[in-house]
DNA sequence: GCACGAATAGAATATTTATTCCATTAATGT
DNA sequence: ACATTAATGGAATAAATATTCTATTCGTGC
């Protein structure tokens, strides 16, 4: 068999795994990709669950860990339960372990984002209004081309929601400014504007939704107040309030609630498809 | 038996423990003691093992795990690794019924990616990296130069870097990919490259971290595994694992991690300039 | 010192979990 | 298209591990 040195340390059997996993079959690969992205999962469960996991059958999980160098899964195992130790703390501890290490020290710093994330993802769960959100979607799972705007700050959201639709077959423009081209006549009858802007607003997107109201296309406002500049343009609007480190917003609740909103909008679709 | 209800979390389960082994025997005790002081080392070892260590015989310890609430050893060990694997497996199965009572309303589906951002953020905050993230802030703030490049999933997520770092005035260029041009050779020496990715691996990316590298330049990895492709650009690998909700994530741990990345680099270029 | 109940050790058993084996299927080269 | 080899799935087997049971020991009150 294969009795190459096994891996004695989480760097070594990284190194094995990305160095071998190009050139398994399809199942041992399946295999590879799942361990992966669970390591931390070896070292407190069962061939059976791993293997499921993974989509695979017991016996070829085990033929992996032989590829990978160990003798069968229990001594694969062995190597993960014996660096088990130093991960163990839980996230309350370990949060404090971050904070501990000084002001602005990197890590001080990611605390308080992956808190402020947290906080922000709460407050988003007991704060969204969903009527507006169900009527978002209805209206999103109807229109024949969804625009999408979002400057600075917003880019990232803006361009997430057009990786979603496109992910999803839904006819989607990112109007992401390059070249100021401004394809604004792009949007015609029916079509639905999604605008994205925090405080300072940027006007590039308050006047596309300006101008779409004005054509008497709908637009949605993803923003960080009931009461922005979007609320002339009559639009549907879902506030998000992000809770800042310093000059920074992390963006996880509005991440969250666009990808919802995009995914929400496949689901429908599907749904109006299928029932047709 | 005594069944009392067993402990659901680590606190309950300490509590426990303190409450009643004041008034254990002697065996018990020891079992007790030893627990305490090795709480971490429950989820991976065997009753044999945890037996050896307090110095009683295995079937003391199974009468300690019944007189803490428990029906048994593998009851009490069950409660611990599923506190460690983060709940994640759990999730799993609450995603499956989430798609088998058909529940797609844009509200469940908020819940659901809300709660993997949650997961996500608890998790990176668990599993980060310390020493590479120091490495990484440290290399990027004497960067002459910074290039970002991510794609599809992963250019949000560059996108926000960039912006991040334009705010506060540190020379970066976002390599976006519009109009194919590919400024590749706008890499100089000393620049260093931010290079973004997630399965499945996007070539682009990987093909600027390989350019890079070969060049001389330093290259630092966001990714999901600390496997990936990436691996052979010898790149500073920061990975990040986000929970799936269906095919989709949420990003909120990887912008978290990126966005702590960039402000880091901030202070940090803050302090050099100051200290001169 | 004796009787009684609680506590314990150790072996016996039940259960779970890993591992192997082989028939079947897919891939590869001729 | 055929032969040959590699890969896979699933059931059978082996090993490890938890759990229970019982005889024995230990401590306590009388």
């Amino acid at each position: 068999m294969s009795d190459q040195t096994a891996p004695v340390s989480l760097e070594e059997f990284n190194h094995r795994l990305a160095e071998i996993s190009e050139t398994m079959p399809k199942r041992l690969r399946q295999c590879a990709e799942f361990v992966a992205q669970n390591t931390d999962r070896i070292a407190v469960s069962t061939v059976a669950e791993l293997s499921a996991g993974a989509g695979v059958q017991p016996s070829a999980f085990m033929r992996f860990c032989q590829l990978m160098g160990f003798a069968g899964f229990s001594d694969m195992q062995r190597m993960f339960r014996e660096t088990y130790a130093q991960k163990w703390p839980d996230y309350a501890t370990r949060l404090e372990n971050l904070r501990a290490t000084g002001d602005d020290s990197p890590s001080a710093l990611l605390a308080e984002f992956v808190e402020a994330g947290r906080l922000s993802l709460e407050n988003l769960a007991t704060t969204v209004d969903l009527e507006t959100l169900e009527t978002a979607v209805n209206v999103l799972a109807a229109a024949p081309m969804i625009h999408v705007v979002g400057f600075r700050r917003a880019f990232p959201v803006a361009s997430y929601l057009s990786y979603a639709f496109e992910k999803m077959d839904i006819a989607a423009v990112l109007h992401d400014g390059v070249g100021n081209l401004n394809p604004r006549h792009a949007i015609r009858n029916g079509d639905v504007v999604i605008a994205i802007t925090f405080a300072p607003y940027s006007q590039e997107t308050i006047d596309l939704a300006a101008y779409a109201h004005a054509k008497g296309n709908k637009v949605i406002a993803i923003s960080d107040a009931p009461s922005g500049p979007m609320r002339k343009t009559d639009a549907l609007m879902l506030s998000v309030s992000e809770v800042d480190v310093g000059a920074f917003r992390a963006l996880s609740a509005t991440i969250s609630l666009a990808i919802a909103l995009a995914v929400s909008v496949g689901a429908k679709r599907d749904k109006l498809e299928n029932g047709k």
